[in-house]
DNA sequence: TCTGGGGTCCTAGGACCC
DNA sequence: TCTGGGGTCCTAGGACCC
């Protein structure tokens, strides 16, 4: 028997606890013991996430963090620092990589990985699972949950039965590890009784269009025919559903996957009115999206600009050029020429700029180093000045930090306004 | 009680080409 | 004079995930 065939229960799902909040609780061991919610504290901000204290109470992340404090006055709140979780995760990430090469990353905190390859080395999935949930607790000092399954969908939905509970005394623990089967009736055993909204893929408008249909549970879904839910929710999902519905899932575990858009996006404490302001702030977003591409080495063709209004309708604008760029000057052109054509009188309460159709970056003239030798001559035409520009910010960035120079538009009375990933991540932090 | 930021995937219509 | 079908690209919107 092949220990790697497809049949054995060889995927795992970890899912990190409360990984910002458990983070945070190790860090400042004080913290220990109480409801902590990690999150944006303004008015305008949602909980990120919340310690097992916090949950007992309601609290959960995504919520509103004005509901989170009625819900538990007495929360402690801790601003996220987002930086720090990129560095646990790319160390958990390493401790994923000792049982296995196949590790596809879904988030900063959960991963699947394939296993199937690594029996004969390692042993059974369930004891690879032990093993690695007990290494995450030595060398990060951190609880994951883990589930084991033959297919991904099942292995998620098996970290979850892994899961703690919460009580206001603070976790209570859960199996840790939980295999799904084997063998079909004991996956169907498992599968069906679960609510809808458990299924990955599941939101509420899905769920509210299977409301009709009388669909509460798994087993529900799993008794409707293919061609009602894809008449329903359309081929994709219809088909992909009623697969799931059954166990079926062939989604492989695949690591190491390109990224498709890069984007940033900010909700604004107060709304934005004055054009200028909103012009201003779309080469900020731009800035600092050209500053991401070009550190992966990438550019992209097409410019998406995204705006919501005060009363939360959310539409988008894009353009796609005819070649790739990896400069803020050129993304804010494209973004501003999209603004001239959306109404701004309502006001604006968030605005997203974002590069997709991505591919290798245009072909670069000179460095600066090139540039300097030549007398501060690139290639002299505009694009070329932009990206010799570009090159020279990215150069000062790197020995000086992100906010050492900037596009002299975005200084203020306050500095240099240079936007980086994980700012504001949680809502604007002032009322 | 008023909703973040970073993404992925799907659908549908129109343009354009063969 | 009326009438093709398929494929690809672009744009916009929507659902969903963590």
């Amino acid at each position: 028997m092949d220990p790697g065939a497809s049949d054995g229960a060889s995927i795992l799902h970890v899912d990190m606890d409360a990984f910002f909040a458990s983070v945070e609780i190790r860090d400042d061991p004080s913290l220990a013991g109480k409801p902590v919610v990690v999150g944006g504290k303004g008015g305008r901000g949602v909980v990120a996430a919340a310690s097992y204290e916090a949950r007992a109470y309601g609290v959960h992340s995504a919520m509103p963090s004005s509901r989170a404090k009625r819900l538990c006055p007495q929360a402690v709140w801790v601003d996220g620092h987002y930086d720090r979780y990129v560095e646990v995760s790319a160390e958990l990430h390493q401790l994923f990589h000792e049982v296995t090469p196949l590790v596809e990353g879904i988030s900063i905190d959960e991963a699947f990985l394939d296993v199937s390859g690594a029996r004969r080395l390692l042993g059974e999935p369930v004891d690879i699972a032990h093993r690695l949930r007990a290494r995450i607790r030595e060398v990060l000092d951190l609880g994951a949950s883990v589930g084991v399954a033959r297919v991904k969908m099942l292995a998620k939905l098996g970290s979850e039965a892994a899961k703690p509970g919460a009580s206001p005394h603070g976790p209570v623990p859960g199996p840790g590890v939980f295999v799904v089967g084997p063998g079909r009736e004991a996956e169907l055993a498992f599968l069906h009784p679960l609510p809808i909204r458990a299924v990955w893929g599941v939101g509420p408008a899905t769920a509210k269009r299977l409301e009709r249909y009388g669909v509460e549970t798994v087993g529900d879904l799993a008794r409707l025919t293919p061609e009602v839910l894809v008449g329903s929710l359309g081929q994709a999902v219809g088909r992909h559903l009623h697969d799931l519905a059954w166990a079926r899932d062939p989604r492989p575990v695949v690591p190491d996957q390109a990224v498709k858009s890069v984007g940033h996006e900010e909700t604004y404490a107060r709304d934005l009115t004055d054009p200028s302001i909103v012009n201003r702030e779309a080469l900020r977003l731009s800035d600092a999206v050209a500053t991401r591409l070009r550190r992966a080495a990438i550019a992209g063709r097409t410019v998406t600009v995204k705006v919501r209004y005060p009363d939360f309708t959310t539409f988008t604008r894009s353009k796609t050029l005819p070649d790739a760029t990896d400069v803020a000057a050129e993304i804010a052109e494209v973004a501003r020429a999209l603004l001239d054509t959306v109404d701004l009188d309502p006001g604006v309460r968030l605005l997203g700029i974002s590069l997709s159709q991505l591919g290798p970056p245009p072909v670069r003239q000179l460095t600066l180093d090139d540039a300097m030798a030549e007398g501060g001559r690139g290639r002299g035409d505009a694009d070329g000045v932009r990206a010799d520009v570009a090159q020279a910010v990215d150069d000062i960035r790197r020995k000086f930090g992100d906010r050492a120079v900037g596009p002299a538009a975005l200084t203020t009375a306050d500095g240099l306004r240079i936007k980086r990933k994980g700012d504001t991540q949680w809502g604007p932090t002032e009322p």
